[in-house]
Formats: structure tokens, sequence, C-alpha cells
DNA sequence: GACTTTACGTCAGATAATTGACAACAATTG
DNA sequence: CAATTGTTGTCAATTATCTGACGTAAAGTC
């Protein structure tokens, strides 16, 4: 990952003092504390930090706190020598260890057991770990970086959080503001996750009607870029056209757009048709006149195997099918019912003779 | 395409929306995710969304994470060293792992444990697992496909499922309609089903009279397409007449339905179509099997008109585009491509020559 | 080189599908 | 009531489709 990756952090203003002080504290080894809204790009950040940093060539570890059960949690962390507790059936070194010259990136911090708190201040003032069931403490050399999406003051208020943790972890606090803060990014990276996508798909890259801004730009993101970023996949995937209209985007952002000035976003009729050809999937040449509306694909050869017919069983299984359903259609009249299947009627009468059907 | 037939159409946009997207997403590596009710069959769309891929020649691992515990479910995904816990006798690679090439589906992914969240978030983002018990982790290459009946946002909204592994997971989301929502599948599938039963069975078809009929649809089908499939078989054995009344019918419908004359008498007569029928689904942590039924894959009627085809040349168009499938596979062997499809070489030929194929 | 295997195309006889003609029946209409 | 319309089943003639047998050629095997 080189630096240019952060532009998918964004380009906000507001961002700007983020990544100045980002290219300031990274060459130093201080702990760093980032905090953000789930899915800003917290990691994303974080690993930026490690490769800017002096420690670039040796590990970095991730580890989320917020996931793992108190008890694995310590030991995932600091490691437990054999027979610490009932599964541990041999030693094993933690992510600490594993991080040795590198750094360690403990997500979710804010989720941490108090107890554990303690024994992360530890390795953070005294530089040493001690194995779970382990003797001697050991010393290790590892850059700290911590995230959460919670107010640690206000967890410390509360006393679910250590204070002296706190204030030991936030010696440089980064702060990464939540999408829905930074009006210009939306776009920007609406378009940056819309080319990437369109690199590994193949595809024609898609473009954004002016509604469709509108209507991104209004929405809230809750789920902040990560949100963005999968629809965007979402999109350069389901999109039929060369642009991205209010009708592509998902219910959950039009309603909460609401605004009437973008109703009137219809797609142009002419669009609409020139470009149905785009349409993926015939796996086969698609010489055949591609289903307008079809909302159905063609069965093919595999579709067939997986019933285990040959050819002719499965047009004739097909063909049953067809007969049952035009003579439902017809409500049994089978001069309609022939009509339907555009087949004489007497034909259609020796074909349900052949199945004893009706 | 009239009007009226739009209308249809639009009766049925829920399943109409979700072939059309299967279309486009089979071929890509997506992830994708599956919600629908028990029942539904999410497993047999999980299926045809395999086949439709360029991974159909490689596995399909489908696994139940609702079915198996927690302990036991990691160790089953990811695999486990010798000696990793107290049972570990040998070695074992996960299903990931078996899965290599192909597609992996993780039903009830919303039963599963938070901390294994976290794993498969890994194996999602970065492409790689890690053994329980295990030092390194390991490339995979497999398309993972998710699916579950509960609300995943609100699951991750009670703090129950992790949101990165929602957004990561939800690229792609398809939902299947409970049964009850689509009225006229209920009558269709239930045709479908006393067929399948009868050939099995060898006992004359059973027909439905119009009152049970009718209760059929007014039915709300709890346990939708799979209930359907229950009842389908015990009438088959169980019916003595030619003709399914209300009396064959169990109570719990009967009940929910009271006084059939009540009932609106909408058969869908000219009324076009559900395009879909859907087969069942789960087998239980799902041994690799061959897809049962997949009524899916069938095209009907209404495709069939939408292409202004007659019963004849839509067989005939199919039958043409399974011909040059076979070919395809057979790398232009007509030996092989006979035996593909079950027919006698020399017929081949002759279908090939009537239309001036190859 | 002799022998086996596999693939290919043709053709005539066997099989199956399709259709038009015919007759019967019911419902509707005048 | 009789005429009209629409539906249905049967059947034999026509057509199409499928198949087995035969002859050939190319590639692989011993």
């Amino acid at each position: 990952m080189d630096s240019s990756e952060l532009n998918i952090i964004g380009q906000h203003t507001s961002l700007a003092d983020l990544f100045r002080t980002l290219e300031k504290v990274a060459p130093t080894d201080s702990t760093v504390l980032v905090t953000g809204e789930s899915g800003t790009g917290k990691e994303l950040l974080v690993r930026a930090l490690h490769l800017k940093s002096k420690r670039k060539d040796k590990p970095f570890v991730p580890i989320n706190c917020g996931a793992i059960p108190r008890e694995l949690l310590e030991s995932e962390l600091f490691g437990h020598e054999k027979g610490a507790f009932t599964h541990a059936i041999r030693t094993r070194p933690g992510r600490f260890e594993l991080a040795e010259g590198g750094t360690i990136f403990l997500d979710e911090i804010g989720e941490m057991d108090l107890l554990l708190q303690v024994k992360i201040l530890r390795a953070i003032q005294e530089r040493e770990i001690e194995r779970v069931g382990g003797q001697g403490s050991r010393k290790v050399d590892v850059r700290i970086i911590a995230a959460t999406n919670r107010d640690l003051e206000k967890e410390v208020a509360a006393g679910r959080f250590r204070e002296d943790l706190f204030y030991r972890l936030n010696v440089i606090p980064l702060h990464l503001p939540a999408l829905r803060d930074r009006d210009g990014d939306v776009l920007t990276l609406t378009e940056h996750f819309l080319q990437k996508f369109y690199k590994k798909s193949g595809r024609h890259p898609l473009k954004l009607s002016p509604q469709a801004r509108k209507a991104l730009r209004a929405y809230t993101w809750p789920g902040n870029v990560r949100e963005l970023e999968n629809l965007a996949e979402r999109l350069s995937i389901l999109c039929d056209g060369p642009e991205i209209g209010l009708k592509d985007l998902p219910s959950k952002i039009l309603s909460q757009v609401g605004d009437t000035d973008l109703l009137p976003d219809v797609e142009p009729k002419a669009a609409a048709t020139a470009t149905a050809k785009i349409g993926i999937g015939n796996n086969g040449d698609g010489q055949v006149a591609p289903a307008r509306d079809g909302a159905w694909f063609w069965p093919d050869i595999s579709t067939m195997c997986a019933h285990s017919l040959g050819l002719k069983e499965f047009l004739d299984t097909l063909e049953e099918r067809l007969l049952r359903e035009a003579l439902d259609k017809a409500a049994g009249i089978k001069n309609q019912a022939a009509e339907i299947l555009g087949i004489k009627r007497t034909t259609l009468i020796e074909k349900l003779k052949k199945r004893n059907l009706e």
C-alpha cells in the first residue's frame, strides 16, 4: 500500500490536518489513538501510518479486541504457556511477540475488559509482557496503535475505561470524521470506487447522474466509507446503463432523501433500450435475441446435468411444464391453451395424451 | 409486451428482479447475501448461483453455521492442526480449503458467533485463513455466499452481528420473498410437486378441487416452500380419490382459512405468472449433494411470450443453445458433444445439419 | 506395418410428431 | 326449436426425427 491509497479515505479539508499530523507522527514511535465512527477507515489509516514508519519492513499485527472473549483475548495478545488453561495444549506466542520490531494495532480497544486494560497499560509503560501461565516477563519492542469508535473520555467518566490507559494511548489523537461531515468526499470516493470496480469487471465505467449525485450527498452514510464502497461494488455489478440514476440506488438512500426536486428523474426511454445490450450473463455467444424484461435466464447444460437428464428428456420436461402452465392459464380450455402455445389443438391433445395429462 | 402484461410483471417484481440480479451476479466473484424466511429455498438459489458461475466445475461447499456448535464450527470452517485442542487428533483441512477455487456457502450466518465473524471477515477481506492452532495463514481462492433468515441490519443494531462483516457480505443482497407473498406461485408449485411425487409413486396424478385451491392460496405458509412440498408428498401418499378436496387438507390450513366460500375466486386466468417456481432447499449441514429440484431454472410461458415464440420455436431455440454449448464444451468433438447431450451422434449431426451449425 | 480406437458423414428404415378432416356434444343465440 | 359457435376426441396421411449399419479416415498402440 502506498500513500496514494490514503485517497481512499478522502480529500476533504477536514482530512488535511489529519494527514499532516500523520506525516509527522508516522516516523516516531509514539503511541497513537485513532477515533472515528465505524467504517471510516481507521484500519486503513493505521496501516498507512505503519508503512510510513521506520518499522514498515517489520510486522504489522492488527487485532480486534472487541470481537474476542476476554479469556481468549489475553492469550491472543500475550500468548500462553503449555497447560496454562484447559485448551492450552502447547505454548503459543502472543500477538505482541509476533509484532516484535513492528506495530500492533489494537482495534476496538474501547471494548476491552478492565482487567486486560491493566496488562495493556503495563505493556505500554514497561514495554514488557507476560504470557498467560508464564513465569517471567519478556521485553518487547512494539509500537502500539489503538482505535475505537467509542468516546473514550465518556467511557472513562463512566468508569468503563481506565483513565491512566486512556492518557497513555491518547498521546497522539487522530480523529477520522464521519463521511457525512465531509461533503465533497462522498462523490469523490464514489467515483474512486466505481473506477476501482470498473477495472475489476472490465465493463464500462459508470457515471453518476446529477440526481444520483444529489441523493448520495444528501444521505447520511451511517456505515461511512465501508457502506459507500459496498454500494459502489453493487452498482458496478448491477447497473445496466452507462449511468447511475435514482432508480439504481437502494431505497434506504432514496427514502432518506425524499426531496421532491429529485423525483422527476425519469431516465430517458431511448437510453434504456439503447443500453440493454450490455447485459452480461449469456454464457454462450448470445446469438439469440436477448430477453427484454425477461426475468429469467436460459437453462444451460449444467442445469440439464444437474437433473441428470439427456437433451431429449430435458426438453421434454420443459415442454411438459409449459403444457401445464398453458392449460392452467387457459383454465383447462385446450383450444385456448393450444393457441397460447402456438400449436394446433390436435397437437396439444396428442402431447397431453402421451403424458397422461388432464 | 402490452401494458397489462407489464402490470403482471409488476406483481411479481420481487422474483423478476431477483432473477435479473442473479443472472448478473453469478458470473462475477462478488460476495452475495441471500435473505429469506426459512424454507424459501435459499440453498437452491445459491446452488443455481454457483452453477451459473465460472466456478461451476469447482467445489460447492455448503455449511450450516447455525447447526454446529461454535468450537466445532471454527475448525470445520478453517480446519485445525494436530493437537490444536483436545480432540484434534490429526491435522484436518477446513471447508474453506476444501472449497478452493469454488464456492463456499455459509448458511444461517446470522447465528454465527461474534468471534468467528471476525475470522470470516478476515477471510473475505484478505482472502486468507488460519487453521485452528495453526501458525501461519494460507491464501484461499473461494467465493463466499452467505444466507440467513434473520434481519441482519437489526442484528447489527443489536450488537449481535458485526457491522463491518455485514457490509462485506451484503455486496449483493438477494431477497427471497416468502411464499405467501407470491400468490400465484402456490398453485403452480403445488401442481409441480404433485406431479413430481406422482411420477415417483406411479399412481395417478392428483388434481386440486376448486375449494382446495382456494384454501391453499389463502393459507399463510409459515414453512414456505418446504412446508408446501411436504404437504404435496403427504397428499400424494394419503389421498384416496383422484382429487384433493378440503377434507384432505390438514386442519392447520383449514382453520386458518375459515369459510372458503368467502374467498375471492381469482384464478390466474390470462394472468401470467409467477416467473418462478422454487424447489426446496436445506439439507442440513449440507453434504455436497446434487441439487434436488431446481424448478427455478425453468423458463415459463411468459418468458416464451416475451420472445414472441411458439412452443416449438421456443424449444427449438433452447435446443440450439444447448447444442452450441455442448459442442463448445466438447471442443467441437461431435462424438463427445452427443455424449454430453445423451443423444446419438448421428442425431446430433442431423440436428446440426438442420440448423446449418458447425 | 498391422491392429485398435475414435471420429466423421450418409442413408434408408423405423419411430414419433404434426396436422387436417370428420363426427359428436354442449352452450348460446335468434 | 334450429342454427351457430366453440370445444373435444379420433384417425389416417404427411412430415420430421431418430437410429443402426456401413464405409472412410486419422491417430494411437504394439
